[in-house]
DNA sequence: GTCTATAATACGATAGAC
DNA sequence: GTCTATCGTATTATAGAC
């Protein structure tokens, strides 16, 4: 084989490309820390993944800690760019709702491992990081609307913190525990496009069931 | 000192006290497998937590993986006898129903680093030895009175492995993100009884909102 | 039943060639 | 920008004394 075909056959990751080999290791990391958290990921097995050497790693991020962080940044940066093209003080606070609920449940279905990062975050690392992230984007936007919504009368009464750990722990519980829940009923793949859309519409329906007012 | 004074001081855990020691490690492996899961565990963490060598670990469970076993399987053993000194048919579906979100919320509450056990074996063993546990129990009394009360009329028609799965993560979500969410609000310890407390009546009243049947 | 000492390996990180 | 080779240390596990 020429040099060339070699190159060619090489195409999906251009030799010498240093962001598409960036983002090769972020995805690779991302993948290995959400499984094994900070201490439990191994260096070697990104580097695997990501198709280069450990010391390739090294060379973009120095070491894993930081790494570490790059991981967690870039979810916390995607999630901000998408809420930001949404006005939703334009819409009625019912509509907002669900339209967050949605956003919330797609998200996590296209990265269905990445909860498990934050949750690594927090028991392990008791946190440290997550303040660094100004991962709270979704929350604050979340809180506007059931203040909105309870002042105009379409929501009861709610505890508004209670409230938004409710409603994003069943959004993203579901994507946490698939794994394990798959062994109690194998038949169902709870990440076919079929199941989101079922636990997205039966998600809203349980939740505007349990916040509005009613007379 | 004398010898007998240092025998006293120790009187915490006996000297060559089988049964205590064994405790002793599982509470300590427990605690850094929830942390740390399988891999990012240390031996010699759990070695320095319950005060022995790293070879008395080795000598009660063999090795690593072992122990993460015996592990997973204690929390296993005592939500079925807590389960197991209940009659829920007892009871209406809404009581029971109560009932059972009160059991699991005060569980947690008492090892609130215990789901993450399951988030870890979850993530990072796809459920392996999830399914050898048994752990079913709390589904299945959960599943039976959601079919209960849809039958007899007190609950709306409900997907029921969905809404199981929306109860148990209003319920447990709570505690999983509660280190990340404690620097969000620094001032509230959502371990204090009284927010436990504040957090069992407000996911009773939402849970029971969601899913009551309404004329 | 528990310890000390140590073997054997796994892992993160770096140096230097290309 | 990426690789090979390697250093130093951390970690699991075992052997053998008490």
């Amino acid at each position: 084989m020429s040099r060339l075909g070699k190159r060619a056959a090489k195409s999906v990751r251009p030799v010498r490309d240093a962001a598409a080999t960036q983002q090769q290791i972020l995805d690779a990391a991302e993948q290995e820390f959400a499984h094994h958290g900070l201490k439990g990921a191994r260096m070697s097995a990104i580097a695997q993944v990501a198709q280069v050497t450990s010391a390739t790693l090294h060379y973009y991020f120095e070491n894993k800690e930081n790494l570490y962080k790059a991981v967690l940044q870039r979810p916390v940066d995607e999630v901000q760019e998408i809420l930001a093209q949404h006005d939703f003080d334009a819409l009625s606070p019912e509509e907002a709702l669900k339209q967050i609920i949605r956003i919330a449940i797609s998200n996590e279905a296209a990265n269905p491992q990445r909860q498990m990062l934050w949750f690594q975050e927090s028991s392990q690392n008791q946190g440290a990081y997550f303040k660094e992230c100004n991962v709270l984007t979704l929350h604050e936007y979340l809180l506007k609307v059931l203040e909105r919504g309870m002042k105009d009368g379409s929501f009861r009464p709610l505890k508004p913190f209670l409230t938004l750990t409710y409603i994003l722990s069943i959004c993203l519980f579901y994507f946490t525990v698939h794994e394990n829940w798959r062994h109690l009923t194998p038949e169902i793949d709870r990440l076919s496009p079929e199941m989101i859309e079922e636990h997205t519409k039966e998600a809203i329906a349980f939740i505007w069931a349990a916040i509005q007012q009613r007379d």
